[in-house]
Formats: structure tokens, sequence, C-alpha cells
DNA sequence: CAAACCGGTTTGCGTTACAAACCTTATATA
DNA sequence: TATATAAGGTTTGTAACGCAAACCGGTTTG
């Protein structure tokens, strides 16, 4: 019934701010590793650390460890499920924007 | 420079669903009261009460406690402030959106 | 061989969102 | 007249969260 309602059922794992510019960055090249998603989110390393660890719990990305010569790098793309979710969010953002 | 960058500034006061449920309610009628909000956005009671405090302390909106009759009614509406901040944060999102 | 650097992860902490419990006054019931 | 019950909210308790500082294993530099 109420448009305005449905806001209520937002994601909240996408909604949050930190995690929008992950997703909003791995939606686009499809594969990034740890450090340029730090310089392109500017996140700290703490905390990129942490919410790629809750996007990749919630199935939206997944997260290669490999090395690169001999230093760690790790690797992230999103998965189907995340692209999904990543839409589904888009699009009720969308509608309730349209509400005004 | 880096458009997706921007999302971290949201106004997180704002960007929080129950809030933004809220707000959509005040910023359509003007002037609503506690019962009324409560069954718009479908907050329990508690939940309801706690974030309308946030936005009055945010000085968005503004809280008028009197009485119909002998009951006790809490009388909310947006102030220009909260709603600058509203379009505002409506604006930051709709040009999120248009990068998709 | 110590110090600094690299790529991350873990820890500690203040803040938050949430619903249950509670409060005050008013009305219904017995 | 006691006593539930309801109305309209507020306060409390708690688990989860977001954040940056501290930390860690390994590598390179001085």
């Amino acid at each position: 019934m109420n448009e305005t309602n449905e806001i209520a059922s937002l994601d909240r794992l996408i909604h949050e701010p930190a995690r929008l510019a992950i997703l909003s960055v791995l939606y686009a090249v499809k594969e990034a590793d740890f450090l340029f998603l730090l310089r392109e989110t500017g996140l700290t390393k703490g905390n990129l650390s942490t919410h790629l660890s809750k996007l990749e719990a919630a199935g939206y990305i997944e997260i290669e460890k490999g090395y690169v010569g001999k230093l760690p790098q790790t690797l992230c793309r999103m998965t189907e499920q995340g692209r999904r979710a990543f839409d589904d969010y888009r699009k009720q953002l969308k509608d309730f924007l349209n509400n005004f």
C-alpha cells in the first residue's frame, strides 16, 4: 500500500555507505584488489577489511587471496547474487526517490 | 573527483531507514502526531520515540507536546533546516544512482 | 641486524537500533 | 471503591555495528 513504508525493507548490508562505495567500484570493474579499493573508497585498511568480510559472508562478493611476487594480494569480485542484490537495492532507492 | 566516493558523505542521520520513513511522512504532511507516524512508519513506539528525539536534537523536526482532551499528544513537524537537509540528501542519492 | 615498509587482520571502544519493560493518566469493569 | 485495562509515550537492556589504532607476518632498505 504505502510506498514510503517500503524504505524500511532496504537491504541494510548494502545500505551502509562504506559498503555502497565498495560495491559501486566492484560493480563497474568486476575485479579489484585490496589496495585499489582502499584508494577508491577512501576507507581505512581496518575498515575496508571488515566490510569486505561482511560482504563475503553475505555472498555478495568473492575474495581470493594470493601473491603477487612475494607480496600478499586480496582480490575481490562481485558475485551474481551480489549483482542482483545491488540492482534490487538501487531499484528500491529509485522508486523511493520517485515519491517526491 | 570520484563520484562514487561521495556516497561516504551522506547524512547518516537521514540515511537510517526508520528516520527516512519518518521524514518522508513529515515532508508531505507538514504536521503529524505520534500515533499517525506510528501507523504510517510501522515502527514500534520505543523506536519511534527515540528516532524522533534524534531528529529533534539535530534540528530537523520540531516536537510540540500538548493534550487532546485529557490525553497527551505529540505533534511533529519538519523544520526548514530539516527540509533542506532532506532535499540535499535526496539529491545526493539521485546523483549516486545516476552513475549506473 | 635493526628499522622501515607492505598488505592486511584483530582489538577496543563509543554509538546505534531495536523491542521489552515501564510510567502516568484515564477509562472501563466488578 | 478497588482494580483491571487502555492510551500515549519514555526509558532500559542488549546485541550488533562502524571506526581507527594497534598489531602481525613477511620483505626490503639502510
